[in-house]
DNA sequence: CGCGTGATTGAACGATTTCAAAAGATGTGG
DNA sequence: CCACATCTTTTGAAATCGTTCAATCACGCG
């Protein structure tokens, strides 16, 4: 596996440091100058996932501290009978890891091949002690992250099948755009069933939504994975009950 | 208004200090020593309201924190077209106010007779500056909601009108024990709706699963908005699926 | 006592789910 | 490059859980 090899030979910065980074200045590392980074770069280790492999798992013990550098993860609960909700799906420069009781609260999933920074918990708590700008930081990224826990409540709990869908395809051309790209087409490179269990409907109802979107013009499905919203103002307008 | 004659004569942490209050060591300033505390007594100010009396509006400017002090209050977000959803209850030691881009993302409204600390933005930020470990507690305290939310989350998308009862009987007992209280009764002094609109539900949809649950001797509906767990562990197994 | 607010209960309705099947996409090995 | 196996999406029809609409009940308060 990449990893045990990269942690046999060292921390992989040595060789590709974080001044390379494609997600740094988006990420936490951001608020980090050139000359501090390569303290970063001494305790991270590159890891790779393939699609639906496992990264962390609800339950264990909170070892490492995460950030995707690349591809997408889901981040899901489960329920015994094996009822799934995904929580929120993870692109470049999202980070996740945090645990408060010393165990992860929840799993995170490889949707597609995915790259990611590790840290060990240790040695992370420790840069934060001395780079305090750090913890600001995550505190800010905590602090949306919330934010959008709130607004997936609102999507959750008050809003019908077809403004979930809509608020679904608002929020990724959203965040494509605040992550300077364009706003259309979007990659979604998660099923149906995914993006279902993300706003708590089933793959069919899911599907028969996007297809009424297609049909009535306001959405194209391109190759790739990649999705137009071909009138952001409308399905922004439909995604808040208008 | 009690807040306006609290400011015309300056703090009134000058007569009822921190102190004396009874959620410290709970809440953020937990992790201030004594001699510490001082400095924030210097900039917070008492507020009041009463039932159903707003604190914040979502969208506005976000010059204010807050820490609950007595009583209960909801946090919430509506649709245009009035739908309501309740992201959270807040209980004393609970703190809000937060705000990314410069504006509330919720409203924040009494749901009892409401006491609470407020701090100016700009002389709040400055004491984090000093005490580092303020944002510290800060980080853990927004972990612990950040997951609160994504249990809740679980909640809204999966589960049924049953389970979605019974879960949130369980968090305001486990809630309670947190805080130092008996894990029953709990004190319920929000209504139906209110609940409803936290689940994700309707006032009568909630009440029939409230009579269902009393009917089956699970609980116990007490005076002074009391309800008793009478079996906490059905009630547990109910809310995870079992 | 009468009013207003919130809780409860009943009955009909409907949006979404469930169950079932077929069509389309993707990847693998020969 | 094809054929097969697997996974995903789409579509249809029936069933269901929660909603909606409406009426009644219960409690606190002036």
């Amino acid at each position: 596996m990449n990893e045990n090899a990269a942690a046999a030979a060292g921390p992989t910065a040595a060789i590709n440091p974080c001044g390379a980074c494609p997600v740094r200045g988006l990420a936490v590392c951001g608020v980090l100058e050139p000359d501090e980074l390569h303290a970063l770069a001494e305790i991270v280790h590159e890891v790779q996932r393939v699609h639906r492999q496992s990264v962390i798992v609800e339950g264990d013990e909170a070892h490492n501290f995460f950030i995707v550098t690349g591809g997408v993860a889901s981040v899901e609960k489960l329920l015994a009978d094996g009822r799934r909700q995904v929580v929120g799906f993870l692109y470049p420069s999202d980070f996740f890891g945090l645990a408060i009781d010393g165990c992860y609260a929840y799993s995170v999933t490889a949707v597609t091949n995915l790259s990611l920074c590790r840290f060990e918990r240790q040695r992370y708590l420790a840069l934060i002690d001395r780079f305090p700008k750090l913890e600001h930081r995550l505190l800010g990224m905590a602090s949306n992250e919330l934010a959008a826990s709130q607004e997936q409540m609102l999507v959750l709990g008050r809003k019908t099948a077809r403004e979930k869908v809509a608020s679904f395809l608002s929020m990724l051309s959203e965040r494509s755009r605040r992550l300077g790209r364009p706003p259309s087409p979007v990659w979604i490179p998660m099923t149906r069933g995914d993006i279902g269990d993300y706003i708590g409907l089933t793959t069919e109802t899911t599907s028969r939504k996007f297809t009424q979107l297609r049909k009535e013009g306001l959405i194209a499905v391109l190759p790739d994975a990649m999705i137009e919203l071909l009138d952001p103002a409308e399905l922004k307008r439909i995604a808040d009950g208008g």
